[in-house]
DNA sequence: ATCGTAGCCTGGTAGC
DNA sequence: TGCTACCAGGCTACGA
């Protein structure tokens, strides 16, 4: 699935296709990929057709395309979102759910199995609708001092703290358990017993392992076809926590742990990540 | 104000 | 074999 260093590579890939060229015709394949735009599926074409593209964006895993009349593409890849660009020529996915032809030639396609992800258009750069959402980590004004003293300031575990997007976007389950098992917390830890040199240690693993897999992912996607499916580059191969129940811990030998946490899992060593 | 969770979705797979 | 149940995931709305 696409997570921030992903979105990074589609915010890449789009800003080589997409800037400066012009939107001409939209085609919005399922409403339910424009929920998030309130006043529907016609009016997200007429607010985009005809727009040129200016920058494309990214907070988190949130992307926007800046357009020319101030508005904003917003687009949010949830879990299965791809963006691709295409000739007209190369069959429609199964999955498609916008198009946008360009005015030259090219098809940017919104692609989403399960539409957890979709488009809505915002206003202003960066966009109002989203100005609840953090800094992420690899973003030059995230203040880590910041981060640490509300960190400190709640009372919840660790990792639900790390993935609240308000504290710090673009954290999901991968790099959560990763993060924390590299500062050997547990992720149940209360995050106000967290010490600052704790809590610094914590963002500073957040930005290491997120840009290990940037670097890593970045050679695995070809810029004509923008992959964002996570199984695939060689990232997976040096997680050492998420996905590895049951295998040795790298550091100590001891099986990995998943339990369950929020609706969904966390892996962890219980032998190097214990809760206190 | 803050925290925790239900619900949104599809396709693959485990279990019967 | 074909069916059901469950899991994966980010985010928002909403209840406590």
């Amino acid at each position: 699935m696409p997570e921030l260093p992903e979105v990074e590579v589609v915010r890449r890939g789009l800003n080589d296709f997409v800037v400066g060229r012009r939107i001409a015709d939209v085609t919005v394949m399922d409403v339910r990929s424009v929920r998030r735009h309130e006043l529907g599926a016609a009016n997200f074409i007429d607010q985009t057709t005809g727009r040129t593209v200016q920058a494309v964006r990214r907070r988190g895993k949130y992307l926007w395309l800046v357009l020319d009349d101030g508005s904003s593409i917003l687009t949010h890849l949830g879990m299965s979102g791809q963006a691709l660009i295409a000739k007209p020529q190369v069959p429609d996915p199964r999955h498609l759910r916008i198009r946008f032809t360009l005015d030259d030639g090219n098809e940017l396609r919104f692609v989403d199995q399960r539409i957890f992800g979709g488009m809505f258009v915002g206003e202003g750069d960066p966009p109002a609708e989203i100005s609840h959402i953090a800094p992420d980590p690899l973003d030059v004004a995230f203040d880590d001092t910041d981060f640490v003293q509300r960190l400190r300031a709640k009372r919840t575990g660790v990792k639900r703290a790390i993935l609240d997007q308000k504290l710090v976007s673009g954290v999901g389950n991968i790099y959560a358990d990763e993060a924390l098992w590299r500062s050997r917390l547990h992720y149940a830890r209360e995050s106000n017993t967290l010490s600052k040199a704790k809590g610094l240690e914590l963002i500073g693993h957040l930005r290491e392992v997120m840009t290990e897999a940037l670097a890593q992912g970045g050679t695995s996607f070809d810029a004509l076809y923008v992959n964002v499916n996570g199984e695939s580059g060689y990232f997976e191969r040096s997680l050492a926590a998420y996905g590895r129940e049951g295998e040795p811990c790298d550091r100590c030998g001891t099986p990995i742990v998943r339990e369950p946490f929020a609706g969904r899992s966390s892996h962890f060593c219980p032998r190097c990540q214990r809760k206190r």
